[in-house]
RNA sequence: GGGCGGGUAGCUCAGUUGGGAGAGCACCGGCCUUACAAGCCGGGGGUCACAGGUUCAAGCCCUGUUCCGCCUACCA
């Protein structure tokens, strides 16, 4: 869902760009995902009773090819289903030839700029796997099950002993020295001297570093160089002896003693238990920490000493952070650039080598004969050193995001200076979800810097993570994915899609419910049966070309005209400012409530009796031109109902093929018509009122109505006497009289609206105390508003400092509710003289 | 430890220069009114987390408190 939603924000975007004439490349591919890729293949051997290294590397990586062609394309098929206009002919996949060429003249490129090493650091390990992982892929997880093993440790010559806290126990026997800070008092004495260490039975010095925090537990620490990243720079500062006391499946080796053999855990229990026999263990105490786990399988990471590959990043991170606080690359919403600077300024060298099989393979010899190491784009024959023919290739093959952060000029035929590149590089946007921020986003920025001498993109759209119901990530390992394609063959992709949309505001995750994709799916029926109504409503001989005049047009026709002129403006700025939601927002209110909901129904009078037959040609036009324009609207966000719609409506000989190919709508400033909406916001303010008073007396639909308008504003009587039909029409009146001196009709309900006062007969409909209770009740709510305004106006501060027109406004605000009042209050008066209190 | 985001109607959430608290769903009442019952019409419902402050005016700005989520970090 998570892909869904961000291909469908491109799409959005590549479509709309489309449509406002711009020329778009979208270029799909995905990534080979070296990690779960290999696990997944590794587990269908493991059904077979097989295991990779019984069919070797080269059978391995045919099985994962084999594999990929089988179900690689499953996110493809997915985009495909929801609608993403991507250019499929440029399809790419980073063990693509080209992608692999780029690779590795990226890789020897860093290697001979000093940007890449190889050494023996502690990295993260992931037993299971098997395999080296960055900092990125270690995630993090608050342990409050853990314990602080105090253990003592005798002093070598029997006159004491120092106690050390550790979380994990089982790496004590690889501690080569306890650390204690300098210029503690405590310690002074024993700095320098040895300590037994228990089980092992080896001497250990003790040492004085600035690393250790005096007010932490006793103040004295275990060392273990080989496994543990701090243990491991005091060990290189002190010259300290290192001793791997497991290998690379967990497991204790040989340097563990009579421990070898145990898997971590059960080390873990057995010298705690030894330890204690011992009485060498003074405390056990309850603790809480922090535990990384494999991004992959979870399996808590290991701290481990290794020959790894790094990239020395700080050179181009610096880079990478100065093209974002130049504005060069902007990072869309804002608040994350302030993420991205504080991850730019305290990156460490990424460790980019891989214990795994599938991916991208080192580019390093070595030679059999005399050792030398060579790292060269060319596969070589020979070593240059010696000339000997033994060449080893390195094993390990590089982190998948290496690839991926080549994307945006690899995936352009990089190294070429294709006519692609020279075209499309710098690309407009980047669209993105923020988990991937620094592995990808940034990895990209610094790589595109350093080969491009240019940023990759200069918007980066981050979005928001699809949850679930519960706010949950949608993650494979949690079990709570809602499958794209499930959805889209019981919803539509046209649904989904609008749901996405109308979900994605800025910052804020998009909390996927069933619930919600059904009230859209309305939304796209509900277009269609509009579509289906303007159909069935224009002649065979329409002519879709024919200009329509503003000034021929009715009231209602001019209002809706000038409304679209308003949804147009709103949804560009919003689609411009990738405010998806907005414009879905925008675009839904225009089509269902104000297209649908009194736009169709004021024309109904004018289609279907008018006997003015320019009347209803006009009606016809503006009917045809609303529609077509909101389906060209709303084509980046439903693309099948849209198209659908718009290959059944007339449309001129010189139209494109398909609604993909035609114009984003634009505002036409001609059918702008200020006091055509004045007029009809009077007009509909008087049918809700109209239908209230039904509503409230509990009269049906059917039960035939009259009413009696009257008012002192004659502008206004003028108005509703024009738009008369449409009253009674959309009321469901039997009979409509508009008089300034028209007489109260005896036993009538009374409304207000507009500034005119409404009378609905009911003698002998309903009961009057329940007139009496609706006006009580009106009553009520507009004594509360207006004391508020009152209570403002009576307020000299607010009369002197607030803008006139907001005093203005106020003022007529208090006037209307004044003369309503004095109305309801005369209308309930009345009421109560003819039906009793 | 540092950073970010959030607490608005029963639920999920909008609310962009501070000036009438909104949507969808759910709920209540009335309707098969010939585009649409996946619909139409009407309605009820919120001390905008809490406490202060700035302002004529605060959901919005400032300070503090509290709760929740996420990211990040080498305290054994």
């Amino acid at each position: 869902m998570g892909h869904a939603l961000n291909n469908l924000l491109q799409d959005i975007l590549a479509r709309y760009k489309r449509q406002r004439g711009y020329n778009v490349l979208w270029m799909p591919g995905t990534d080979h995902a070296g990690i779960a890729t290999q696990n997944v293949v590794e587990r269908q051997l493991a059904a077979e009773g097989l295991d990779r290294h019984a069919i070797g590397r080269e059978k391995f990586i045919e099985r994962v090819w084999q594999w990929r062609r089988e179900s690689g394309g499953t996110i493809i098929n997915q985009l495909k289903r929801l609608g993403s206009s991507c250019d499929w002919r440029r399809e790419r996949f980073t063990m693509d030839e080209g992608l692999s060429k780029a690779v590795r003249e990226v890789f020897v490129s860093l290697y001979e700029k000093g940007l890449i090493y190889q050494g023996d650091y502690i990295i993260n390990w992931c037993p299971r796997c098997h395999t080296a992982l960055s900092d990125l892929e270690v995630e993090f997880e608050e342990h409050n099950d853990g314990h602080l093993w105090d253990l003592q440790y005798p002093l070598a010559d029997g006159s004491g002993s120092i106690i050390v806290s550790t979380t994990r126990p089982e790496t004590m026997l690889g501690d080569t020295a306890v650390a204690v800070n300098g210029s503690d008092e405590r310690y002074r004495d024993l700095v320098g001297r040895e300590v037994i260490l228990p089980l092992m039975e080896r001497k250990i010095p003790i040492i004085a570093d600035d690393y250790v925090d005096m007010e932490f537990g006793s103040g004295a620490v275990k060392i273990t160089p080989a496994h543990d990243p701090n243990d491991f720079e005091v060990g290189l500062r002190h010259g300290l002896e290192i001793v791997k006391v497991m290998d690379e499946k967990g497991v204790m080796n040989e340097n563990a003693g009579k421990y070898a053999g145990l898997s971590r855990e059960e080390c873990r229990k057995k010298v705690v238990e030894d330890l204690d026999e011992l009485g060498l263990l003074p405390a056990v105490k309850d603790y809480s920490h922090n535990v990384g786990h494999c991004y992959r399988c979870r399996t808590i990471i290991e701290p481990y000493l290794s020959n790894q590959w790094f990239v020395r990043i700080k050179p181009l991170a610096e880079r990478a952070l100065a093209a974002v606080k130049e504005g060069e690359t902007r990072i869309i919403p804002q608040n994350w650039e302030k993420t991205y600077f504080n991850w730019m300024e305290n990156i460490r060298d990424w460790c980019i080598s891989r214990q795994i099989w599938w991916g991208h393979r080192i580019p390093a010899w070595y030679c059999g004969a005399c050792g030398k190491m060579i790292v060269a784009r060319q596969d070589p024959e020979a070593c240059p050193e010696c000339g000997a023919r033994e060449l080893r290739q390195e094993t390990d093959v590089l982190d998948t995001w290496f690839s991926s952060g080549l994307w945006p000029f690899s995936t352009m035929g990089w190294p070429e200076e294709t006519e692609t590149l020279q075209k499309w590089y710098p690309t407009s946007v980047l669209v993105t979800g923020f988990d991937i921020l620094f592995f990808w986003v940034a990895r990209m920025m610094m790589m595109g810097l350093e080969f491009r001498d240019e940023v990759p993109f200069k918007d980066v759209y981050i979005h928001a993570l699809v949850r679930d119901e519960h706010g949950q990530k949608m993650s494979k390992s949690r079990g709570n994915v809602i499958d794209p394609l499930v959805i889209i063959d019981q919803y539509g992709a046209d649904a989904l899609r609008f749901t996405l949309a109308a979900f994605a505001a800025q910052g804020r995750d998009v909390s996927l419910s069933e619930a919600r994709i059904a009230g859209y799916r309305n939304f796209v029926n509900k277009l269609w049966n509009a579509a289906r109504f303007t159909l069935m409503n224009l002649d065979e001989d329409f002519d879709p070309a024919a200009a329509v005049e503003p000034a021929v047009l009715s009231p209602a026709e001019s209002w809706i005209s000038h409304r679209l002129n308003r949804t147009i403006e709103e949804v560009v700025a919003a689609l411009d400012e990738y405010r998806f939601n907005d414009a879905a927002q925008a675009l839904y209110q225009f089509t269902w409530h104000e297209f649908c909901d009194w736009f169709l129904e004021l024309e109904k009078p004018d289609l279907f009796q008018s006997e003015d037959g320019d009347r209803r040609a006009a009606a016809r036009a503006v009917l045809y031109r609303t529609l077509e324009r909101i389906v060209r609207l709303l084509h980046p966000i439903m693309p099948f109902v849209c198209e659908e719609i718009w290959q059944n409506l007339p449309r001129p000989a010189a139209a494109p093929g398909s609604i993909m190919a035609t114009a984003y709508p634009g505002a036409e400033p001609e059918f702008d018509d200020p006091a055509a909406v004045g007029a009809m916001e009077r007009v509909m303010a008087v049918i809700t009122a109209i239908r209230n008073i039904r509503g409230e007396m509990n009269l049906s639909p059917g039960q035939p109505l009259a009413a009696v308008i009257r008012g002192k504003d004659e502008a206004v009587l003028a108005t509703l006497r024009e738009n008369a039909p449409s009253i009674i029409s959309l009321a469901r009146l039997s009979a409509l009289e508009i008089d300034a001196g028209a007489e109260k009709p005896a036993q009538a309900a009374a409304g207000l609206a507009a500034g005119v006062e409404i009378f609905v007969p009911l003698a002998g409909l309903v009961d009057f105390r329940q007139e009496a209770e609706r006006l009580k009740k009106a009553i009520k709510k507009a004594e509360k508003e207006f004391s508020g305004v009152d209570k403002k106006l009576g307020n000299e501060k607010f009369l002197a400092k607030a803008p006139a027109e907001v005093v203005e406004k106020e003022r007529a605000k208090h006037r209307e509710l004044a003369e309503k009042l004095e109305k309801l209050r005369v209308g309930l008066k009345t009421l109560e003289a003819v039906s009793g209190p």
